[in-house]
DNA sequence: ACCACTACTATATTACGCTAAGTAGCAATT
DNA sequence: AATTGCTACTTAGCGTAATATAGTAGTGGT
């Protein structure tokens, strides 16, 4: 697994995460281990939880908590208005970082 | 032009400045106009310079001052053997997280 | 009782891009 | 000669986001 992605990350992982409940209603420990099969196995739970917690308070979401079976009751995260605005944001941003790096990259 | 890039922007402004730098001798005012003809209109002249004061702090350039025409001395740069792994470097992690984003996007 | 897994929270650190303000050389206009 | 405008580089301080670290809790198996 390629070394440090930490600096990369940065605008990233928010978008990520806004991507993946924008996909379904999910739960913070449900979204941790997405990543992880993805490939992000060094992201640390603390971070998603701390990204979760700054969507939450940008008022990108809607939180729903349920009793687990299997340990603590769980917040289970829906993109609201802003939310989806805010990823349909993300990734523009996304597309438009990607192409200007492939015209620099193909400009050798 | 969209968005405020950045936060997307941390660890890849770096690496588009070393792939500048690797691509042929240059000097930092340069690399500021390179950045806008490739979109990054709104990125400040001091940004591309702090840039590149860490990268000589990280020893991953070789330097040479030369005069101007029509100004100061310019500073110009060239990869060294650090510098030239380090983009190496940073091309590896770039493609990497492209793939797993486009992973992310498609699985919708 | 102890451990492992599930599940969330909170504080402090660190790195990087950005702002803002500055210094300076040269050329052309006023 | 003074002002403007472009070229060219420097630096201190700030805001933000990922990270590390530590902690709290519920459930189930040994």
């Amino acid at each position: 697994m390629p070394e440090n992605m930490s600096e990369m990350l940065k605008g990233v992982l928010e978008g990520m995460v806004l991507e993946i409940i924008g996909q379904g209603e999910v739960y913070g420990y449900e979204i941790v281990k997405k990543l992880q099969g993805l490939g992000f196995k060094d992201i640390a739970e603390g971070t998603v939880y701390t990204v979760l917690t700054r969507i939450e308070r940008g008022h990108l979401v809607s939180i729903v908590r349920r009793p687990s079976a299997l340990g603590p009751p769980r917040k289970f995260y829906t993109l609201n208005t802003r939310g989806k605005e805010e990823l349909r944001a993300f990734w523009s941003r996304w597309e438009t970082l990607k192409q200007r790096i492939d015209d620099l990259k193909c400009e050798a």
